[in-house]
DNA sequence: AAATATTGGTATGTAGGACATAATTGCAAG
DNA sequence: CTTGCAATTATGTCCTACATACCAATATTT
């Protein structure tokens, strides 16, 4: 029974979920599953992988996490389109990443704000300026720090909208707590936020009467600012 | 017993495991636990939590399978540095993304393209060029599609690496299969790619001897091409 | 005494049975 | 045709038992 084959059998470091896991993924795309299309039940995925029903459940409950599958009580279970950025959200907790994630996704948000520059100004339209426009009134008249982080964040939602792509309205959200923890440390060190170099006032005139080009130059000497904060 | 504050409580939309797990990431944060601290017993908080072992088994795995727990057979469970990208990647098989998620996905790669010019006029070095240049020449002699979107592929991925930005580097891995597929469905319809406005070969001109605003134009008239392929 | 084997305890991993719950179906009475 | 009720079905929760890996401390060998 125990022969050589055994003994050296793959070494198995996953677990058992795991590899069930993938098996049904697998499955879903060796079947062509499509958006709506059933899956088999629990009892069937267990005894045809051979596993405990507890396991095939595990299994399940990471694809449902995922928005992958949906599940209803007497219908069964489905497949789903997945939500993109929703599961990315659950790590996105500042008191779990390390100073060098924050780094990096500070960069990217540098990244990602001079990236849309040319979307901007192609899809920006007068109503769009005068509502920036009001959301840096506010942000002036803010009595205290945690009102003008507020409309700041506000202001860069606003741009990410007019851009335009969905994925990244999500993102903006979603990285808000990175953000707005980003912007406490700086409050502490410095004791009250450093002016911009370039005002979200003089963003706004750039949209309105300047090119694509001294736009990214204003949004990137706004936003560095930011980032020698995170390499101590 | 059943008066109105029962019968108007707030209907539960999430299941015991997902409230589970959000009670146990409030425990974390409560106890302010970092990285390499012990969490108690799987049996420990089911008693605690008034739920069976197995409901706070299947929130655990949530929490593992985010990289934010890792557990060991008899030390028990802490806490750990959670992997980024390496959740999100488990939605983005391409089969399970609608159109419109792909094409937020592949003009998401635009801006991130354009985002990091500057980055890249900022870190890049002859070293670089080099490489650059030698991928680029490998393409050009590949001798079917496959092959020449492999080159492809790597020409983009060692950009992001030149801009030094961890997680993009990450990110690129992760969105390859995206990419691969737009690239497969973008050779069913025109039977043969089309070429580029802006060949990698100019793209490199562009860094060893141009600016970064030249470089944003070429790169983008580079991958739109691309986009319409997406809206039908 | 130092290195190695053995043994036992501990927390996670897996198995399997039982029951609860919600949704669907079909039948029956109004 | 509608309403009401019971049966059915697949997921959700609970429980108990055992397996497995790991660690520590003790026992055994060299």
């Amino acid at each position: 029974m125990t022969d050589a084959t055994d003994i050296f059998a793959p070494i198995v470091k996953t677990s058992l979920a795991g590899q069930v896991e993938q098996k049904i993924r697998d499955y879903f795309t060796e079947h062509k599953l499509k958006i709506g299309d059933p899956i088999p039940k629990e009892v069937d995925l267990a005894e045809a992988l051979g596993v405990s029903r507890n396991v095939v459940r595990e299994a399940l409950s990471h694809l449902k996490m995922l928005g992958l599958i949906q599940a209803k009580k007497r219908r069964g279970t489905i497949i789903a389109e997945p939500d993109l950025l929703g599961t990315f959200k659950k790590v996105l907790d500042p008191l779990f990443l390390g100073p060098e994630s924050l780094k990096d996704l500070f960069e990217l948000r540098i990244i990602l704000e001079i990236g849309i520059s040319e979307l901007l100004f192609l899809r920006i339209n007068n109503k769009d300026l005068i509502s920036l426009g009001n959301i840096a009134i506010k942000e002036k008249q803010s009595l205290n720090d945690i009102e003008r982080i507020y409309w700041d964040i506000e202001f860069h939602a606003s741009l990410y909208k007019i851009s335009g792509n969905e994925f990244l309205q999500h993102f903006q959200r979603i990285l808000y707590p990175v953000f707005h923890y980003v912007y406490e440390q700086l409050k502490e060190r410095d004791q009250k936020l450093r002016p911009n170099i370039a005002s979200h006032f003089d963003l706004i005139d750039i949209l309105r009467n300047g090119t694509s080009e001294e736009y990214r130059k204003a949004i990137y000497s706004h936003l560095t600012p930011h980032i020698d904060i995170l390499q101590p």
